[in-house]
DNA sequence: CAAATAGGACTTTTT
DNA sequence: GTCCTATTTG
């Protein structure tokens, strides 16, 4: 245990330099500090925390947002390795900040009990989808899937004003978006809007929030009544806030209602790495941060000490095609020269991602750690050619172990869902999302008999089961199988020392009865359970419920990667971290940047060309093309020796690839290896540019 | 008539 | 891999 004297010898061994150490010398007022790549962004948050700490500034009075789990944990791991207790500190995404919130006046919200759970976005997916077929609408082909979207990032985008009512606030702004992002969606503002009311108020009746209601109502909580917010904002004498350049619009908001007399605001951000405006996140907050907060002293880190100077022209040649940004990317690099960037073309992308388990291995043999080599793409398709397990299966044949981050939580899967729906039947007993899915697995139960069941449980959920009337034999017996399991575990839960493990049993009496069972991968599905619930056995089910949903159980442990683990990453989860050596996959057209980015949903024809500034100054509906390339600069700047970027002449089915415009640009600081291929970077490919 | 099953479509990024 | 729908089975 360390004493609060080694704590201080730490902070000075945290060796700040000058810019940095501003962040210390001024710890009052609201501050904003704009961190280039690699500039030590995270070491300077941390030693403002720690002085915080030194000045014995109690932990619990203080708020420290971060943008992922994984931050969180980092964070986390590094103030506790610095011998401080911050066990009450209130420290997490601003996801879990506002759900605790919530839970502490979850009565706030009408018709909201405690024992309120989350549903995850499928089963948000879902609820829409039916909610539209309800309404036997004639000839209809607005998509349940864009639907959720829209209603998400209306939630997300929202100014929420108290004049007026709660779900006047969200249909103002789904108007808003649909005219500005999706206009293609026009005809249906009308229709959205009922939809999302009924989303609303069925999530409700089922005593169940998504993840967008965890931001929205813990802002209507602090905005709708002064004795709560000032509670809230004397509780926190300091509040820091990291990526500030992703809060959305109900976040940045939340802080003000935080920040109204206590002026104690620290934001730290990077305008060249934002990248989550595709959920409503506007960097028109960091822009627009010394307005908002009188007297703000800005801070300007622009000493890079990650990457060798040939990564950073790389990266700075790349971001200054950006049209929409604060000023001329300033980073100057403090390494000794490296190797220029490599760019090389493959087949397609078994070629190249056997070339990258090559590269690997041999980056290993000269003696580099696995843990400090990372592989980097725009996306993981979830299907059996996901690239983590091509990948995957090569690194193995190597002997080399990697770990995942990102793509779908371990909770997403069916099983563990099934599970936990079982759960809610006896936790959460009003949500009849919980019950739908899980009747559906009985055998003999299928659409007709749930409805009838549910409809049965509408006023009373926790009623016995045994006075359904359903006519075939083995609905029957699957519906008696099920009340004498309940039963049983509802008695059981009633018990002090239940745990997660108890319910394995009586679930699986359920689940092996089940149509699943009856495929050959039930048994390693059931292995995967059990697993995962030995390891999450000491903590309670409400937490459970609460919380693990919302914080991932694959992210929980990858803050400490072990040594002789590769990482394999998507982009996203990959910002704020770094390794020695970076291999960026799929640097094509229509990969990255994404096709999606390039015609989608959000655009009419092809990518919105301005700039977009209310009067307010945030900007809206930004080029998503522009995003894609922040993207490729948090790439690209990850790597702090080593990068090396790789691409495919076709996808596996023989459709031809083009490279990636962002290779083009940066064509002047890249050399090619020409073992695999030569290919001519000719940018009259991108007739869209 | 309702359930089971087979085949098709879709799949960005994260909380 | 999962969801949804059309078809077959009980």
């Amino acid at each position: 245990m360390s004493t609060k004297k080694d704590a201080g010898k730490k902070l000075i061994d945290m060796n700040l330099d000058a810019q940095q150490a501003q962040a210390i010398q001024n710890l009052d007022g609201p501050m904003l500090i704009l961190a280039s790549a690699g500039t030590g962004k995270t070491r300077t948050l941390m030693a403002k925390v720690a002085a915080l700490l030194e000045k014995s500034v109690p932990p619990n009075e203080i708020m420290l947002v971060t943008f992922t789990n994984k931050a969180t944990n980092e964070m986390r791991s590094r103030l506790i390795a610095m011998g401080y207790d911050i066990r009450n500190m209130w420290i997490g995404t601003f996801h879990n900040i506002c759900n605790r919130i919530l839970r502490e006046n979850y009565s706030r919200i009408p018709d909201l009990n405690s024992k309120y759970t989350i549903i995850m976005p499928d089963d948000c997916r879902k609820l829409v989808n039916r909610i539209i077929k309800d309404m036997e609408l004639e000839d209809n082909d607005l998509k349940p899937t864009d639907a959720f979207e829209i209603i998400s990032f209306a939630k997300n985008a929202m100014q929420y004003d108290p004049a007026h009512k709660f779900l006047d606030n969200i249909e103002y702004s789904i108007d808003d978006v649909i005219e500005y992002k999706y206009p293609k969606h026009k005809r249906y503002i009308k229709l959205i809007q009922k939809i999302h009311r009924k989303y609303h108020t069925t999530k409700l009746g089922n005593n169940v929030i998504d993840f967008d209601d965890m931001l929205v109502y813990a802002l209507y909580i602090v905005s709708t009544n002064e004795t709560l917010r000032e509670k809230y904002e004397r509780q926190f004498e300091y509040i820091l806030v990291d990526e500030y350049q992703d809060t959305n619009n109900v976040q940045a908001a939340l802080i003000r209602q935080l920040r109204k007399n206590n002026m104690n605001i620290t934001a730290v951000g990077d305008e060249a790495q934002a990248i989550y405006e595709w959920r409503a996140a506007t960097p028109g907050h960091i822009i627009a941060f010394p307005h908002a907060f009188e007297g703000t002293k800005i801070l300007n880190l622009t000493q890079n000490y990650r990457s060798t100077p040939q990564i950073i022209n790389a990266a700075i040649a790349s971001i200054n095609h950006n049209k929409i940004r604060l000023e001329e990317k300033q980073m100057n690099a403090t390494l000794d020269d490296g190797e220029l960037p490599t760019v090389s073309l493959h087949m397609n992308i078994y070629d190249e991602l056997e070339y990258i388990a090559d590269r690997i291995y041999g980056h290993i043999q000269n003696g580099i750690a696995p843990n400090k080599i990372a592989v980097l793409a725009r996306t993981f398709q979830m299907n059996k050619t996901g690239i983590h397990h091509v990948l995957g299966r090569r690194l193995l044949t190597y002997g080399i172990q990697y770990v995942v981050f990102g793509g779908k939580d371990l909770f997403d899967k069916k099983h563990i869902r099934d599970f936990i729906a079982f759960l809610e039947l006896v936790y959460n007993p009003r949500n009849m999302i919980a019950w739908e899915r899980f009747l559906g697995i009985l055998p003999g139960i299928g659409p007709k008999n749930v409805r009838i069941t549910i409809l049965y449980l509408q006023n009373e959920p926790e009623k016995s089961l045994t006075g359904i009337k359903l006519k075939s034999t083995k609905a029957k017996a699957s519906i008696k199988l099920l009340n004498t399991v309940l039963t049983e575990v509802r008695t059981r839960s009633q018990q002090s020392n239940v745990s997660l493990m108890d319910f394995l049993e009586p679930f699986l009496k359920i689940y092996t009865s089940s149509p699943p069972a009856k495929k050959d991968d039930f048994p390693a599905r059931v292995k995967e359970l059990e697993e995962t619930l030995q390891e999450l056995n000491d903590m309670p089910i409400d937490e459970f419920l609460h919380e693990v949903q919302l914080k991932g159980k694959s992210k929980a442990n990858k803050a400490n990667v072990p040594d002789d683990h590769v990482i394999i990453s998507t982009i996203h989860q990959a910002k704020g971290l770094e390794w020695d050596v970076v291999h960026i996959a799929g640097c094509n057209e229509d990969i990255l940047p994404h096709y999606r980015s390039i015609v989608g949903l959000n655009t009419v024809a092809g990518p919105v060309e301005h700039e977009n500034k209310d009067e307010s100054g945030i900007m809206i509906g930004n080029n998503p093309i522009e995003e894609e390339r922040r993207l490729f600069y948090v790439a690209v700047t990850r790597a702090k020796k080593i990068l090396e970027l790789t691409m495919s002449e076709s996808t596996p089915w023989g459709k031809p690839l083009c490279p990636s415009r962002f290779i083009v640009e940066v064509q002047e600081c890249v050399v090619q290896e020409t073992d695999t291929g030569v290919f001519e970077l000719d940018p009259s490919n991108f007739l869209s540019m």
